[in-house]
DNA sequence: ATCTATTCCTGGCTGC
DNA sequence: TGCAGCCAGGAATAGA
């Protein structure tokens, strides 16, 4: 499940491989991945030049000479260099060098072409790193939702997906159901998120279900969870077990002696 | 405006 | 062994 650490990575990987390149040519082989495109990307794609490759978000923004390519990996979405196809082959880019490939077994991923740069890609709240504590407390302020459904409410914050938020929320010592959450808390927030996704990049990622970079690599921070995952387990603070219980419709993992 | 539930999708897992 | 039924979850959408 590709959250920003993942998409970073994997941005790492395409963006020298991708820039000045041309696509010579576009084929989308599942209806459903371009069900966000505006109309006819096969011919709009055609003929492009890639400018740039960057991350926003989560999601995975090429800049054409003309318009913007615009992937999201959904669950189960990869992006992999001169591979060779596969059941869960959902778009090809022929390069004028190599091959570009969109898999996705599940298909909540999508790539799209617009001619701007897409709205959902738009109104994207700030990037976690970037993001000052003045600025995170404002945006939490005066909300009364789960902060755990607020953190991965991308318009607040951008990248965070399930395994951050339960990490990041650990390691901040909150209740992923608290409200409301005091200055003082989201203090320790602002710095655990920073370094939970500072580490997470570091390590490239965490390799779940069966997440790779473009070259097939795996991550590394998985080992490093202290909570996803780890329901029954002892709490590497505490001892305590690690809970699992269903917020903001999502598996959610935590100590409950640690975070009160 | 804000919050919550539902929906999409399918391989892999559980349990009978 | 076989198979029905359930689970994972990002984000669009609908409903409250």
């Amino acid at each position: 499940m590709p959250e920003l650490p993942e998409v970073e990575t994997i941005v790492r990987a395409l963006a020298p491989r991708l820039t000045r390149r041309h696509i010579v040519s576009a084929e989308f082989l599942s209806p459903l991945v371009v069900r966000h495109s505006e109309p006819d990307p096969e011919i709009h794609l055609t003929g492009r030049v890639i400018e740039s490759v960057e991350r926003r978000g989560k999601f995975v923004v090429a800049r054409l000479d003309r318009g913007f390519l615009t992937v999201h990996l959904g669950m189960t979405g990869k992006l992999l260099l001169d591979a060779a196809r596969t059941p869960y082959t959902r778009a090809v880019f022929g390069l004028d060098r190599g091959s570009l490939l969109f898999d996705d077994v599940r298909q909540f991923g999508s790539v799209e072409w617009s001619e701007g740069l897409p709205a959902r890609v738009r109104k994207l709240g700030p990037e976690p790193l970037d993001i000052s504590f003045e600025d995170l407390a404002a945006a939490l302020r005066r909300r009364n939702a789960p902060v755990k459904a607020l953190l991965l409410n991308q318009t607040i914050l951008r990248g965070l997906g399930n395994i951050y938020v339960d990490e990041s929320l650990f390691r901040a010592r909150i209740r992923p159901s608290a409200r409301a959450v005091s200055p003082a808390r989201i203090r320790r927030l602002h710095t655990a998120i920073r370094e939970v996704i500072g580490e997470a990049i570091a390590h490239r990622g965490s390799s779940i279900s069966d997440y790779v970079d473009p070259c097939g690599e795996e991550g590394g921070f998985q080992q490093m969870h202290r909570v996803y995952g780890r329901e029954g387990e002892a709490c590497v603070a505490c001892g305590g077990a690690i809970r699992r219980i269903v917020l903001a419709q999502r598996g959610t993992h935590f100590c409950p002696r640690c975070q009160r």
